[in-house]
DNA sequence: CTCTGTGCAAAGCGTTTGCAAACGA
DNA sequence: TCGTTTGCAAACGCTTTGCACAGAG
């Protein structure tokens, strides 16, 4: 549980109702589209325009409270800003998982960088295949 | 320098003149948006138009033949499907490179996915930064 | 010769923009 | 109160679709 208000003031955001029930339902989601986070927030709050998803979106992806997930063949999702951490994408059903950045990895890539002059700033690390979930559903 | 009609071949598309140059300017890019593969190719062929870019970007991605490479705050790019590889994303001009795939973090993925039960299929990694030539223009 | 692929123009949709009213601080 | 944010509706631009013609095998 985080403080909503707390995090959107300190990135220079007002906090308004349509802001922290957008990133409550990220949160509680882990990972969404603009149209899920609509779809959501919505029942909350009927009258909530299409287009101040899109503007909040653009806004808190700029202030780094959000980070913005590409995933191959999908909808970009977005997911609250967090220390570096790899996505288990599953190429059925579509959901995303976090897991721990290994530290092993992390000092391969950051000396690999590190040989060639490039200045890394972020590791992304999406690893596709199909999750426990969706292989029982196969198998059934 | 690939044949390139005996790709489309073997993955059972016909190897027309717009598909065979499609194919040649992305491997010399390495890395291309619809937009820029269009005007690449609409050079050697005016009358192309940007629907059979789609359609037979749809296509080559459905038989394998090109991949999808989504990348943060960018257009979607494509590159010739190849063993998995690593992406450095300058964040300055957006320029991708590929790198080798370093053996031993495939083994640190590939144990901890198999911990857990997810049938990995493919590793996607993108390593953000700047790159050596874009260092160089800020200094200056 | 047959079936697939191409080009064009229109349709479709997701996203962005401008503006007046509402709201947060 | 003042500047920011919201909601609406229109505009925009990328992507897809249907169809007649051209081209590959």
């Amino acid at each position: 549980m985080t403080d909503y208000a707390t995090l959107l003031k300190e990135s220079g955001l007002k906090a308004t109702f349509q802001r922290m029930n957008m990133l409550e339902s990220i949160e509680n989601n882990g990972h969404m589209s603009i149209d899920a986070i609509y779809e959501e927030v919505v029942k909350k709050h009927p009258s909530l325009s299409l287009a101040t998803v899109y503007k909040n979106i653009i806004l808190m992806v700029e202030n780094t409270v959000l980070v913005e997930v590409p995933i191959e063949g999908r909808k970009i999702k977005y997911e609250l800003a967090k220390v570096d951490h790899i996505h288990l994408v599953c190429t059925k059903c579509g959901e995303v998982e976090d897991r721990p950045h290994n530290v092993n990895a992390d000092a391969v890539f950051s000396s690999m960088t590190k040989d060639e002059n490039f200045s890394l700033s972020k590791q992304q690390i999406n690893l596709y295949g199909v999750c426990a979930h969706c292989q029982e559903a196969i198998a059934s």
